[in-house]
RNA sequence: GGGCGGUUAGCUCAGCGGUAGAGCACUCGCCUUACAAGCGAGGGGUCACUGGUUCGAACCCGGUACCGCCCA
């Protein structure tokens, strides 16, 4: 009765903030380079700044909170840094949003101005998950919150920028990139979504009579840049027209046609339009051959060849320009709608154009080899495995890297221009000649984010943090950004720091769904609101739903009932320390000795170290899943179902027996606590607080197995014990007693290890002491026990009939199975000595169940 | 078109060579003094299909179908 202050059911809202917060006023999230433990180090992906907090983040954050905090109970100097990236794209979007509302565009305002507004929004709304980050438990060390537009980072850029321009892996080039008309920028090459969409293919004759040929085509309007037809080498049909001139519909311009090995000769007629302005492969064609490139559309994809078209935005020009060609006869054929895949602006969803343009790129050919080595001879582990032979493709079959983007938001190009067409790279601390200008175009929000396993703990200058903590111990992330930032991090940092790729672990999650497997999506309606979840349920339930379906590499289903259940579970945990608490529960340093304690103590104690092993190696692999379910069943199907009520019984034997099993309820309830901690940090505090009387779990160490041993002696009497009582509550539920309700019994114990049980046995079936008067009007049997019970009253013998025939049914075709593998010679001759014991013990029992169940059920009353 | 992964109870998933498991949902009975956010009992699966290897296959191998993801 010593804390009876705990209300009975747990109340999140009340114990979050509160621990939240003084967890950060005490400091036990800073990191100390200077304190000689092991580092342990996660940057944290840098959500984009103009984000909030998404269910994939409360994925990705409670994993990575459970491996930080572990790390910290294990004595490791733990640093999770936190931060955000300045997301050009979407941040630039965001406030011309804005300023349109005042009827203003970025242009109104000149770019240092309209640099400043964005810079003004940043303090004032940005950052936004920052503070929901608080609300989900996430321990972070604040003291090391990075941006990546930070004057320390924007060094770092212009550092490694300098670097690889002068190593010569940074080129500036005119090439086919990948353009949003409305972000009007360049995007690299997986800032581009493909789907399958409706389109249409159109054939168009080209030329006249004898001297025409057949293209097809999904994009008609781009053949007003046409400056060839291609076909393949070999194809015959072609072969006599190949070096003649066909005229170009709509522009009377005169096209080769062009003999290409990449044309396929199976695509549609064989022949292609060559459009070397808008489409990569066309390009190529062009620049073997030397063909000419006309821009026919502006960057906002509108049609700038003089003549009928121009000024029509691009697909109103496909349409007019299919209408004007049939009207002249020269659609052969059109499919429509014909499906096949268009690339995506990943920010705003604009069909994106290929567009000719001047832009810089990163080399990637010697990074990407390097960053592939570092996982192939093992500096880095992905995993699950199978997730590195997606990055290898990846990394081994890269293209150059197009970094130059046509915004005002970030990193701009440290190159300058000269008067006579000088270029220079300009490095940090250095002044670019006077009379230069810069580049206009701002760097890939990747190439800064690129940077973030290194930038933010220093470099280039070389800190004790940096120092301590690079290579930092595990990255964790989405197999969906294994791309677009892994393998860039790995590329920066194995050539930044001298071949130490940044991190030793990357550990792959998969994508939150809902509770049919289905993509999370607004138009589906079926968006779960993590905040909205912390508030109802907790923020431990929360995490602990996302948790429990979290395997490796896996997308992980949830639901609002499963956040419930996980509610439930805290509540469970809650009440059951309530009642160590209530019950005078001690916590020893020391697990109590084996000798002194019961085989109820043993067990729950052997169970507790074998739940310590499993847990320590479920995290070697990343598997929350199975740490979440050892636990969960520990905690609730052994401990709370069974030790808690034996520990009641021993309780009320008062003296030395109630006193150690106050110490055995202490010591597994803190150690409880503390494996459930990483996973449940505020009700695992709040409690653990409560039970020990010291400031924080926080700070407490991680559970081990000293100390502890299996106890297989214990855990067979334990098997018997709770296989005598589930028989026994089951022929209670089936006979229709009502749980409450007390019956007399005699028990006969005297053919198992139960004798020293019994008190505990009637206790927990509600068996009274036979009477003088007692009738049995049933006698159970169950294996060396034999329980007799006066049921006061007639017996529902249909219902024990039944029971027992259900019984022997099972029994019979056990018997028949396991005999079926006895009598077969081969099994007997090949299969191992234990598989063939055990089936011997199986028939031997089945046998005797046999027995037993009909001598029962001949003993029943007729009727 | 290329590659990878999946198909096990109503739903989501474990199990990956020796009697099919969990959570939730479902049925029945219970306010049994830690907890009704709970307790007790119960029902439910030719482990996608098809060949093969093996004494023995959900598990290993070959094929088929369907679903998903990545890349082109």
């Amino acid at each position: 009765m010593t804390k009876p202050d705990l209300p009975t059911q747990y109340a999140p809202a009340e114990v979050e903030t509160r621990s939240y917060e003084r967890w950060v006023a005490e400091g036990y999230f800073r990191a100390d380079p200077a304190s000689g433990r092991e580092p342990y180090c996660i940057v944290l992906p840098p959500p984009n700044v103009t984000g909030s907090l998404h269910v994939g983040h409360a994925l990705d954050h409670s994993i990575q909170d459970a491996l930080i905090r572990r790390a910290r109970m294990r004595g490791f100097e733990t640093l999770w840094l936190p931060g955000t990236d300045h997301a050009g794209i979407a941040t630039q979007n965001v406030v011309e949003r804005e300023l349109a509302k005042e009827g203003l565009t970025r242009h109104d305002l000149g770019r240092e101005e309209f640099v400043r507004r964005v810079w003004q929004w940043k303090e004032e709304s940005g950052g936004r998950i920052l503070s929901q980050m608080r609300k989900l438990g996430d321990s972070v060390d604040w003291s090391r919150e990075r941006f990546t537009m930070d004057p320390g980072l924007s060094r770092a850029v212009q550092t490694i920028f300098k670097r690889l321009f002068d190593d010569g892996l940074i080129y500036r080039a005119e090439r086919i990139i990948n353009w949003c008309p409305r972000c009007l920028t360049a995007l690299s090459d997986i800032e581009v979504e493909h789907s399958d969409d409706e389109g249409e293919l159109v054939s168009i004759r080209y030329g006249d009579g004898d001297n025409s040929i057949v293209v097809a085509t999904t994009r008609a309007e781009t053949m007003l840049g046409d400056t060839a037809v291609a076909v393949h080498p070999e194809d015959e049909r072609y072969r006599h027209l190949v070096g003649t001139e066909v005229e170009l519909p709509l522009t009377g311009r005169r096209i080769p046609i062009v003999a290409d090995e990449h044309v396929d000769p199976e695509f549609g007629t064989g022949a292609v339009k060559v459009t070397p302005a808008h489409d990569p492969n066309d390009f190529e064609i062009g620049r073997r051959h030397s063909l000419p490139s006309i821009t026919m559309m502006d960057e906002r994809g509108v049609v700038t060849v003089p003549g009928p078209f121009e000024g029509l935005d691009r697909f109103a020009a496909r349409a007019a320009v299919v209408a004007a060609l049939r009207e002249q006869g020269r659609v052969v054929a059109e499919k429509r709608p014909y499906v096949h895949a268009v690339g995506h602006c990943s920010r705003c969803k604009t069909v994106v154009e290929p567009r000719l343009s001047l832009q810089w790129f990163v080399k990637v050919e010697p990074l990407a080899r390097a960053a592939g080595d570092a996982v192939r001879d093992g500096r880095t582990r992905i995993h699950p495995p199978e997730m590195a032979k997606r990055y290898f493709d990846w990394v081994d079959n890269m293209h150059d890297w197009c970094i130059s983007r046509q915004l005002w938001w970030g990193h701009r190009i440290p190159v300058w221009y000269g008067p006579n067409g000088e270029v220079v790279c300009v490095g940090p601390d250095e002044e670019p000649p006077p009379g230069y200008e810069q580049d206009p175009d701002v760097l890939d929000t990747w190439f800064s984010s690129g940077l973030w396993p290194f930038s933010t703990l220093g470099w280039p200058d070389t800190t004790p943090d940096l120092e301590r903590f690079y290579p930092t111990t595990v990255l964790v992330t989405g197999y969906d950004i294994l791309f677009f930032w892994v393998a860039r991090m790995m590329m920066f940092g194995l050539y930044a720091m001298n071949g130490k790729p940044p991190f030793r672990e990357v550990a792959l999650h998969g994508m939150v769904r809902d509770q049919f497997g289905k993509k999370m999506s607004k138009s589906f309606g079926n968006v779960v609101d993590p905040l909205d979840w912390i508030e109802r349920y907790g923020a431990d339930a929360t995490r602990f739903t996302l948790l429990r379906g979290a395997n490796p590499g896996a997308d992980v289903a949830i639901s609002e009932e499963w956040a419930a259940g996980s509610r439930n579970f805290c509540n469970k945990i809650w009440n059951a320390t309530r009642f160590a608490l209530i019950n005078g529960a001690t916590v020893p340093e020391e697990p109590p000795a084996f000798a002194e304690l019961t085989a109820a103590d043993r067990w729950i104690l052997g169970r507790l170290r074998s739940v310590i092993t499993a847990v320590d190696e479920a995290y070697e692999d990343y598997e929350f899943a199975k740490i979440c379910d050892a636990l969960y069943h520990f905690a609730w199907d052994e401990v709370c179902d069974w030790y808690v009520e034996i520990a009641k019984i021993q309780l009320a034997e008062g003296g030395e027996r109630a006193e150690r099993t106050r110490l055995v309820l202490g010591y597994v309830f803190d150690n409880l606590l503390r494996l459930l901690h990483p996973l449940v940090p505020f009700v695992t505090e709040e409690l653990w607080r409560a039970l020990t009387g010291k400031p924080s779990i926080v700070v407490a160490p991680w559970p081990t197995t000293k100390g502890l041993q299996e106890d297989p002696e214990a855990d067979a009497e334990l098997a018997e014990f709770r296989h005598l009582v589930t028989e026994v509550r089951r022929f209670r539920s089936d006979q229709g007693l009502k749980p409450g309700q007390r019956v007399a019994s005699r028990l006969d114990l005297s053919g198992t290890r139960l004798a020293v049980h019994e008190k505990a046995i009637r206790a927990l079936l509600r068996l009274d002491e036979p009477t003088e008067s007692f009738s049995a009007t049933a006698r159970l049997v169950v294996g060396g026990a034999t329980v007799e019970i006066d049921t006061a009253g007639a017996i529902d013998v249909a219902a024990e009939r039944r029971r027992l025939e259900k019984d022997l049914a099972a029994a019979r075709k056990e018997a028949q199975q396991a005999a079926a593998k006895l009598s077969n010679e081969q099994f007997l001759a090949k299969a191992p000595e234990h598989v063939i014991a055990k089936v011997r013990a199986r028939a031997a029992q089945a046998e005797a169940d046999i027995a037993r169940l009909e001598a029962q059920l001949a003993a029943l009353p007729a009727g």
